[in-house]
This record gives structure tokens, C-alpha cells and sequence, in this order.
DNA sequence: CGGTTGTTCTAAAGATCTTTGGAATATCGG
DNA sequence: CCGATATTCCAAAGATCTTTAGAACAACCG
């Protein structure tokens, strides 16, 4: 430990950079910062083999990123301190920040987002136990079942036409795909306003309504 | 642009911190957050080839980190917003201290860091016309020509035992290597004190002495 | 227009990183 | 102590990234 403690600078930040290059890693950071878990749940959550997530994980420990107990036979892994989890965030929020400027190239041929009145995680929240409400989850099945608003309906982009007719004509429909910079979801939305249906976007996606669900739990 | 909009989310968080995973694009973004450059000025001041910076700017760019304008037969590059500027100071920072924890480690064959009153950057520039204060540079001539505190004496740690005799014996010093968690500099202090010097290091090393002075000027 | 300069594009060689298979280690339960 | 499980180590194959060389472009200058 700490040969490298002479290194030029740049090399030293590379080194971080680099943690934060895959994205196997940011997964399973991701992971991490929802809290502690075995190499053999990280693996298995993050959808890679065992072998792969000890190697990655190593290399994130590497950079001092995360830190391992010991209990029995298996190895605990967790974020090597809180400020970690502060730098997640930041870093996420900024990667959005940029790829939103790549989104407002793909929001003219959209028209304008804005238009679309995106409701707010917060809003949406207030709004879930309201029995007119249809919340669609056009992402994969495979990323709903990592996880989805608490009563959305998984509704694959590729299926949506088919499935329109189980839709109430009066229904209120929110919809929402994975990022603030996804466009599976304002796209559903306008075919289903040109449908005639009362439909808006959620906005910056599953992403945030994660990001905003775990702040409140952890600062509970 | 745009193509890879519908890329998953893990993939666009990884291209962001792809782009800051090569010491050579860190020390790019790092010039242009002191201002506007050339492809030529910047491959001048990073030490690489102008194909190789004009090839890792394009990288930059399509990360969406950094906006060019041409003028004549030129090409000014710059930060895309004001957001990177602040991300890399976030960046920057959660590097160090990240590292800092590797350095405890080596703080503990040297003693305890806090026993050497590191000196701040603020004090240190307050003192910086005292006749008596000596400023040691503990880095490589290279990087003493790159840029070091104003007055500074270069001084490799190879060179420290050879050039001892030409310190004044009641000098006070203040010795600084490249950053928080080098070492070189620590080492110094330690040596100049054994022979009965007044050494003291500067905390958080160039780097932060750099970052503060480009800060204060931005802000005037 | 033709030469010059600054930059980018393309392709390829070189370097590095990721992933996997097989063996090694460590702990637990019998 | 032996077998089973969880993880890591090691080495090699595969994939990706960095860097360079050579050609192409584009804007200026005479």
C-alpha cells in the first residue's frame, strides 16, 4: 500500500477518473451506496460473475473507494466513507448536466420538452395513491425488476402501441424511462397525447425518483 | 450527435469518467479552466504532441466537457460551461481526499503530520515578503519551470543534502512539494529539523497553493 | 493561385484494461 | 481433518484506449 504515493498529480487523479471509467463499477458503486453487501449480491445484482466483481472490486479499493469486513466466509464491502456517496451525487448530477445538453439536440426533433409539463418526483409522489393515475414504466423488463415507482405498470417501449387499449381513455398517465436525457418516454408521451390521452413525462426519469427516494430514507 | 442517447445509463456515466481517466485529458481541462488555449499553447504547456492533444480533445468534446471556437487557421478550446469548472474543482478535491488516507499511512513512518505545523496557504502568502522566510520547491526542476510560488527556491529532494550548506542558519523555512499527500516535502522538514533548521511544510502542497491563487484571481 | 500554418481525419502499432478459467486461500460445519 | 462455500490470486485471451505517422482540410499570406 501507498507505492504510488510519489506519482505525478495528474496520474494520482487519473486514478480516481479511471474507478469511474466503467460501468460495471459505477454499478456497482451505485449498489454500495444503497448499502453494504457481499461480493456474491453485488455480482448477482449488478449482473456479472463473481470473479469479475472481486477483480473490479479490487480495483475500486485501489483507489480508496470502498472498504471490506470480514464476517465468516464472506466479505462485506461498503463505500469507504460518506463523502463518497456526496461525490456519487455530484458526479451523477454533472454527467446529467452534460448529457442534457445532448438531449435538448434530441428535444427538437421532439419540440420542446418543457412543453410536455414533466411532473416532478415530488409531485408525483403526492399524486401515487390517486386511482386515476396510470404510472408506465417504459424501460426494459429487466430494469423494472431492478426496481420501479412503487405501483408503475412496466410497459416496454417496443410494446406500447399494442398495449394501448388497456388503457382507461380518462386516465391520468405519467410516464418515465430511465434518465433526465432518456427519450423512450417523452417519445410515448407524445403519441399518447397525439392519442388523446392526458400524458406527461416524469421528469429527470427513474434516476432521480431514486436519488430523491434514497436521500429521504437516509435521512430519516 | 446524439446517437448514443438511448445508451444505458451506466454506459453515459462511464463516458464522463472515461474522459477524466488520462492524466493527459486532467491536465487539458485543467489548463482550460485557467482559460481559453489553442490546440497548439495547450499541447506546448501539457508536454504531448498536437495530434495527440488535438485527438484527446475530441474525446473531451464529445464527453461534452469542452466547446471550441475557430478564429483564422486556429481552434480556442475552453470548458463547455461554467459546470465543469466547478465539477473539477468537486472532482479535485474528493481526489484528495481520497488520497489523504493513503498518506496517513505514510504519515505514520514519518510521525504524526499535524507535529510539523504544516503552514497554510493564506499564512504563507501573508510571510512571503519576510526577508528571513526561505521557500523550498521539493519538486522536479520540470515542474518548478511549470509554474511555483513566487520566490520559491527549486530544490529536488535528491539535491536537498548536497545544497544544505547554502542555507542561512537562522532561515525560516517553509518547504512544499506537488501536493496534500506527497511526501517529498515532509521528508524535508523532517531532515532540515533533525539539523536543527525551523522547517515547516505547506499543507495541501503547489496544488492547493495553486488552486487558491486561481480562485482569487477569477474572482477579482 | 500556390505555399504555409494550424488542425483534424484515418489507420495502425503499442499499451492498457477487462474478463475469464484454473488454482489457491480462508472459514465454516460435520 | 475433510468437504463445501465465498472470495481472491494469477495468468492469459479478448477488448478497448492511447499515441503516432501520413494524408487531408481549411484559412490565411503573398
Amino acid at each position: 500500500m501507498g507505492e504510488f504515493v510519489e506519482e505525478p498529480i495528474y496520474a494520482q487523479l487519473a486514478r480516481i477518473g479511471k474507478a469511474l471509467s466503467s460501468p460495471v463499477r459505477l454499478r456497482l458503486l451505485d449498489l454500495l451506496d444503497q448499502g453494504e453487501r457481499t461480493v456474491e449480491q453485488l455480482a448477482d445484482e449488478a449482473g456479472v460473475t463473481v470473479k469479475n466483481t472481486s477483480a473490479q472490486l479490487q480495483q475500486l479499493r485501489a483507489a480508496n473507494l470502498v472498504a471490506s469486513r470480514k464476517d465468516g466466509t464472506r466479505v462485506y464491502y461498503r463505500l469507504a466513507t460518506p463523502e463518497v456517496s456526496t461525490f456519487l451525487g455530484h458526479f451523477q448530477d454533472f454527467a446529467e448536466d452534460r448529457l442534457a445538453d445532448l438531449r435538448s439536440a434530441v428535444a427538437a426533433h421532439l419540440g420542446d420538452p418543457a412543453e410536455m409539463e414533466p411532473v416532478t418526483v415530488e409531485q408525483l409522489r403526492e399524486r401515487l395513491d390517486d386511482p386515476d393515475l396510470v404510472v408506465l414504466d417504459i424501460r426494459s423488463p429487466e430494469e423494472y425488476a431492478a426496481g420501479h415507482v412503487p405501483g408503475a405498470v412496466s410497459l416496454p417501449s417496443g410494446e406500447l402501441r399494442d398495449k394501448l387499449a388497456e388503457l382507461p381513455r380518462d386516465a391520468k398517465i405519467v410516464a418515465y424511462c430511465q434518465g433526465p436525457y432518456c427519450v423512450a418516454s417523452p417519445k410515448a408521451v407524445q403519441l399518447l397525447r397525439e392519442l388523446g390521452y392526458d400524458a406527461r413525462p416524469l421528469a429527470g426519469g427513474f434516476t432521480r425518483w431514486d436519488r430523491v427516494g434514497r436521500r429521504a430514507s437516509r435521512s430519516r
